[in-house]
DNA sequence: TTGCTCCTCACGTCACGTGAGGTGGC
DNA sequence: TTGCTCCTCACGTCACGTGAGGTGGC
């Protein structure tokens, strides 16, 4: 049997463009020609398909090239290799399972937000971890301290951007948060300078929307349930803190929302 | 707080390069130039932050771009753009489980080629699909075959090369093979024409290794089992196949490894 | 003559990585 | 003076995709 370019290029899903690249970088041979076209043969075919699962296991085209070149691999390298993809693969599913959580932790806020934003209700909360750093932005100047910041930054979407302020500080402060159980699966460790628990428990709670002013003062997203806990007198307990969802850019301005909590005791 | 590009840099862990880009492409809009230095201000961190979270669930850098300008995104596309790439996690998710499955089962079929080649044994085997071309090749020349043939084709690893002889067959005939399970998986029709159910059952079993001759007498694969059938009287009981494992291309030789199965009646 | 398939060659894409050669502050 | 950080500019990488302009067989 001998196919044409377009009959593999049909059957493979593999376009032109991919077949003479595959050819140029050696997965096959010798191009059969006659009258200046390329034929297929089985041979080809079989290299053909075998490169495509290979390429779908992401092995690179010219990694694929040397395994069936005639020094190419032998069957123990060949199943290393496999073992090898198995683990990238199953690594894929770890990063791409935990994220879905984390998103769909994003979009249920971000509901939330578009739906009632600047309404203050009672919810209970998880435990969290937040990172502030000892030169007061929120990104540290210390090399020990950026080391940490930077497993904690590896750690996205499941850490996000904060600001919290707790009972002892005169402003509000910029840091990160991740949920106590997150950062337990990314092995984020709790006693190093710089990271407070923040213990879970009934807060108040309210999605706020604030503008660029925010970077100059921070404490903009605390007034919502400020005047809710001084109206309907509730006693700060602990740390008060919010999380960015998202930021709005349509229309020239910038509308950052942020689901806030302060818990009372 | 200002940051140089490395403070920037060690933190987030983007490369100078990817800063000077991501700036390049627009996803921060003034670089803070001082004798030439650029350096970061928290809005800045804030929106590199951003722009990492949306790298890292798949947006381009583009998209975030756009996404950040001025006339951006409003928290409604935000919320649509988060539930596309959430099914598009979900869509990866999916397809790597069942790539390990696959390279599971690989891994396994190899590890007993490399351990006792050209042995014959009796097992159990699942009932699989063949598909079959009417022109006689591994990939059909007639338009429908080859819209089928493609759909099979995409379910790689799952699918694999096969040869098979039917006893009303009069030589071993290519094709490819997929679990009844796995087809099921990925919507393969059986009722179609070329496609040919093979039940499971008690098999002869043997992991067979032949070279190049195979291309032009496919029937080699299949000798083992016929000898061992011979000897013992078993009666070959419909289909007799055998799927390609990998091929072991060192020392200049090719050896290519197919794991071969005849039921008995 | 008209479609259709196929050819080669060159340049584009995406998200950076990698030098080369130079500057500025401690 | 020596390190170190930072700068710009240009070219490289990976796996193709996309024309442009042309050929060959029915």
């Amino acid at each position: 049997m001998r196919y044409s370019i377009g009959d593999v290029s049909r059957v493979l899903g593999l376009t032109t463009a991919a077949l003479h690249f595959y050819e140029k970088e050696g997965i096959i041979d010798t191009p059969k020609v006659e009258s200046g076209r390329r034929y297929y043969e089985e041979a080809d075919i079989n290299r053909l398909i075998s490169a495509k699962k290979y390429r779908a296991m992401g092995v690179s085209v010219r990694d694929i090239a040397q395994q069936f070149s005639s020094s190419g691999m032998t069957g123990d390298q060949v199943m290393a290799r496999m073992r090898e993809k198995r683990e990238e693969a199953a690594q894929i599913v770890r990063q791409y399972t935990g994220m879905m959580r984390d998103i769909d932790w994003l979009i249920a806020r971000g509901e939330e937000a578009l739906e009632r934003p600047g309404e203050v209700d009672i919810r209970r909360t998880f435990p969290v971890l937040i990172l502030l750093s000892s030169s007061g932005g929120r990104i540290p100047l210390d090399k020990r301290e950026q080391k940490v910041a930077q497993q904690w930054l590896e750690a996205m979407p499941a850490v996000g951007v904060c600001i919290c302020r707790d009972r002892d500080m005169d402003r509000a402060r910029q840091g990160l948060v991740i949920s106590v159980s997150r950062a337990q699966e990314f092995g984020l460790e709790e006693n190093v300078p710089g990271v407070r628990i923040v213990s879970g428990g009934m807060a108040l709670h309210a999605v706020v929307v604030c503008g660029e002013e925010q970077y100059d003062d921070p404490d903009v997203i605390f007034r919502p349930l400020l005047a809710f806990a001084r109206e309907h007198r509730f006693a700060q307990k602990g740390m008060m803190w919010g999380t960015q969802i998202f930021v709005d850019c349509s229309e020239g301005i910038r509308r950052h929302y942020y689901d806030t909590y302060m818990i009372f005791g």
